[in-house]
DNA sequence: GAGTTTGAAACT
DNA sequence: CAGTTTCAAACTC
């Protein structure tokens, strides 16, 4: 990935050989490329638009799923990631392109083990990431690899463990000796995850991002951490789809923050700023739906508990085969640490696991989506309302149905996930503290931070939701298009983020506090604004919306783009899918 | 930990 | 498509 030796000089600084400056000349050649194929999978609602089972020789183990759409958003995410990001051990890099020498990815010698092996080879005379940014590994790994399902879903159960276990331990900071040994477990875990399922759920990417693994201080380590977190969202699924989605995730409180206080007032460190924005953002494509009920009772139980922290489902009848169980709507195998019965969903009923899955799919095509969507239609967002004010571009696929609740508990699923009620849902007494259907629908969550029920904070087990204060004045040019929604890791709405959103005055870490300090001095507007638009772009998936539609006639649309003015209705009221839906969690089996 | 409540999913 | 049943998570005690 040399990059042309362009010399750029901003604000009288040459940028010309900063990793930033590298790594942006290096985003446009990406976007094209990578965009195409990702539509692909999204060509509808058929049924046909989940990718059948890849047989690919990529992995043995049939836990393993793919899904070329993954593969391309980790080419994409690859690319979006600047050397200096991999530079510790290629942690980030998908295990896929190390191991592809079956032939199939034509030379042996992939790009990115070029640049594994580049960055390998430069390790020695290039500047420890830990000693330019101190902070950021603690930061990674508290602040983003806090759950701890991790090890159940992240790294393989056979794997050589012992490897951090999911026991309700916090993630340590117990530096790795053997940096190689860490890249692999993390890249079993990253590419289980990813492969695993087509677009794992939220909560199964939650749990993968739980602390079970204890990312080493590094960058590699930074990288896989933005992986792990954002696949706490991440709902299974295909990067394929939701790219944005992902990217609303992707909003991982912690990485900037404090990261580049030192060096904020470079143009560098602004440009690092953007950078890790876009790696999150990249990172958090990996993640996205999962839906969060488990994950949060898991969390709670981690809190304090050790192997008890890794239960999951408790099935009893549905023998983990119907949407029921929350493993398998996640487009996860259930594991030993689940208290179901007569559990069919494991991989040794996988013929069965992949039938079911379909057949659910064939009633509706949607139904392993993320059940949190977002809208990042900028467009819209521009032209609706305030940019400042237009959270509800998140909202819940199908909207819920509480009637006794009042949205006010996570019975709710609105509620659960953090995001406020909609027009979709038909609630009744609705009081959802996250933006209530009769209020919000379209405005966005008009809440402030302590709007949020505590009661909604303690549920979420404080370290999947951080309240920091917001930035008063962050450029939301520069977060905006790379962090469009203030999800957490968990696919759930940030309420501080949401007032962020507003404009209220306030910050959260995933605002770069570098970006604050510096406002947008550092890097031009301009171009920075060409930064955010190119690295969307590389990111950006033709289509990122969904606006599904149930085949049963439920509702499945999504709250915010199906205003009326902007989405065509059917007769009957249903609306239709104008882009498409992502290939969500399939157990398609990879042998 | 058992029992109850709740609402999504599944079924009719 | 609406009503009912089933189910498991969330919640309460």
């Amino acid at each position: 990935m040399e990059t042309p030796q362009k010399t750029i000089i901003q604000n009288g600084t040459p940028l010309k050989n900063s990793p930033v400056f590298n790594y942006i000349n290096n985003l446009s050649p990406i976007k094209p490329v990578r965009s195409i194929p990702i539509a692909q999978t999204f060509g509808s609602l058929s049924p046909s638009v989940y990718t059948p089972p890849h047989k690919g020789s990529r992995s043995k183990s049939h836990t393993y799923f793919s899904d070329p759409s993954k593969e391309l958003v980790e080419e994409a995410l690859l690319e979006t990631i600047p050397p200096e990001i991999l530079k510790n051990d290629c942690i980030s890099t998908p295990p896929r392109r190390a191991a592809a020498n079956d032939g199939s990815c034509g030379d042996g010698e992939t790009d990115l083990q070029r640049m594994c092996d580049g960055n390998v080879k430069r390790k020695s005379d290039t500047p420890d990431w830990e000693t330019q940014f101190p902070e950021t590994p603690e930061m990674l790994i508290y602040d983003t690899l806090n759950d701890s399902e991790a090890d159940r879903c992240f790294l393989p159960a056979s794997s050589d463990s012992k490897r951090r276990s999911c026991g309700g331990t916090k993630p340590r900071l117990e530096p790795v000796s053997n940096s190689k040994e860490l890249a692999d477990a993390l890249h079993r875990g990253v590419r289980r995850r990813l492969l695993d399922f087509e677009m794992p759920d939220k909560q199964t990417l939650e749990k993968y991002s739980s602390s079970c693994v204890v990312p080493p201080p590094s960058t590699g380590l930074h990288l896989n951490a933005a992986f792990a977190m954002s696949s706490k969202d991440t709902n299974k699924y295909s990067l394929s789809g939701n790219i944005k989605v992902g990217l609303q995730n992707s909003t991982t409180p912690v990485l900037h923050s404090h990261d580049f206080a030192g060096e904020n007032e470079t143009g560098e460190a602004a440009g690092q700023s953007v950078v890790e924005e876009v790696q999150k953002s990249s990172l958090a494509l990996v993640e996205m739906n999962q839906s969060s009920p488990k994950k949060k009772r898991l969390k709670s139980e981690q809190a304090g508990e050790g192997e008890s922290a890794c239960k999951r489902c408790h099935c009893r009848k549905s023998k983990c085969l119907k949407l029921y169980c929350e493993c398998f709507a996640a487009g996860v195998y259930c594991l030993e640490s689940c208290s179901c019965v007569d559990c069919y969903n494991k991989p040794i009923h996988e013929d069965t696991v992949l039938a079911t899955r379909k057949q659910i799919e064939s009633r509706n095509p949607i139904a392993f989506a993320p059940k949190v969507i977002r809208n990042t239609d900028s467009s819209i967002m521009e032209a609706g309302v305030d940019a400042s004010k237009t959270p509800a571009s998140v909202r819940h696929k199908r909207g819920c149905n509480c009637r006794k609740s009042n949205c006010v508990k996570k019975y709710c699923e609105c509620y659960q996930s953090g995001v406020g009620c909609s027009i979709n849902c038909r609630c009744e007494g609705c009081k959802n503290a996250f933006g209530r259907k009769d209020v919000s629908s379209f405005v966005g969550m008009d809440i402030k931070q302590d709007d949020v029920s505590e009661t909604w904070k303690t549920q979420q087990n404080n370290d999947l939701v951080r309240y920091v204060p917001l930035p008063p004045s962050t450029p939301m040019v520069l977060r905006q298009p790379l962090a469009q929604l203030p999800i957490s890791s968990n696919n759930m709405l940030l309420p501080q983020q949401s007032q962020h959103l507003h404009g209220a005055s306030g910050s959260s870490l995933y605002e770069s506090q570098s970006f604050r300090k510096q406002g947008t001095s550092l890097l031009s507007h301009s171009r920075t604004e060409k930064i955010i638009e190119d690295i969307e772009n590389l990111i950006q998936s033709p289509i990122t919306n969904i606006n599904a539609v149930s085949p049963n006639s439920k509702r499945v649309s999504l709250p915010h783009l199906d205003s009326p003015e902007l989405t065509p209705r059917r007769r009957n009221g249903e609306r239709k899918l104008l882009l498409s839906i992502p290939t969500f969690p399939s157990f398609t089996p990879h042998h």
